[in-house]
DNA sequence: CGTCTATGCATCACAAATCTATGTATTAAA
DNA sequence: TTTAATACATAGATTTGTGATGCATAGACG
C-alpha cells in the first residue's frame, strides 16, 4: 500500500468492506476498485492482497470459485453469511479507531479550533 | 496498546502529538494521559513505549533528561526543533489518512447516507 | 512490619501483518 | 516483437507491537 505503516490492520476491513458492496470480486478488480475509490491513495500489492484473501477464506469469511476467461484463470470471492456479519464487526471496530485517533490528535496548532 | 494492529504505525505520532502540547513528558506520565484522553481506549504498553522513545531519541525528534525524584528515576522527553516540524508532518500525514479511510469505508449499511 | 499496588525504567523472544522480490502465464497494444 | 496490463502465487525480510520478565522505589493498608 502507499502510507505502508499507517495501514496495518486496516486491509481486511478494506477487502471485507469492498466485497460487501458488489457481489463477487476478483484480486486485481479489488487492487483497481481500492486504488479508484482512494484516489490512487491506497494501492494494495499483490503480496498483501492474495496472503489476506487466502487467509479471509481459511477463516470462513469469504468463499472462492476459479473462473477461466480464455486460458487465464481468474479467482473470485464473496462473502459468506459469517463473513457479513464480520464485516459489520469489523467496519464498527475500525470506525471506533478512527474516532478515537481523531480525538487525541484533533487539537493542534494550525488546525486550532476554539473549545465550544 | 487496545486495538493491537490498527495503531500500528501511529505510535509515534501519538507520542509527538503529546510532547507537543506540553513542554516534557516522562514515560510514564504518557502513558497516563493517552489512557485518559482517549477513555481508556488505548493503553500503551512498556514494551511499545520505550523502544519506541528511543527510536524517536535516536532519529533527533526528541531529547531526554534524567531526573531523580528521591531515588527514584525519571527520563523526562522533549521535542527537538527538527521534532517539531516532524510532528506537523506526521500529524498531516495521519490525517490524510484518516481521511482517505473513512471515505473509503464510510458509505455502509446501518450507516448508510443516501446520496447528495 | 509485611504485603500489595502503583510508579518507573528497560529488554528479549515472539507473533502478526505487510512489503519487496520473484516466478509463471495470458493477452492486448504499439 | 517487445512492452504493458492482466492475473495468480509464494518466500524472505522488515516493521511494529505484545507479553513476559527483571529490577527498583514508594505509598497505602492492615
Amino acid at each position: 500500500m502507499s502510507n505502508t505503516e499507517l495501514l496495518k490492520g486496516t486491509l481486511s476491513t478494506i477487502i471485507l468492506r469492498m466485497l460487501s458492496e458488489h457481489p463477487r470480486l476478483y484480486g486485481y478488480e479489488l487492487t483497481q476498485l481500492v486504488k479508484e475509490r482512494s484516489g490512487d491513495k491506497i494501492l494494495i500489492k499483490e503480496g498483501s492482497l492474495y496472503p489476506a484473501l487466502h487467509k479471509l477464506e481459511a477463516d470462513g469469511l469469504v468463499t472462492s470459485e476459479e473462473v477461466y476467461i480464455g486460458k487465464r484463470v481468474r479467482r473470485y470471492y464473496k462473502l459468506t453469511e459469517p463473513g457479513k456479519k464480520a464485516t459489520l464487526l469489523s467496519i464498527e471496530e475500525l470506525r471506533g479507531f478512527l474516532k478515537t485517533i481523531e480525538e487525541l490528535i484533533l487539537p493542534f496548532p494550525g488546525n486550532y479550533v476554539p473549545a465550544k
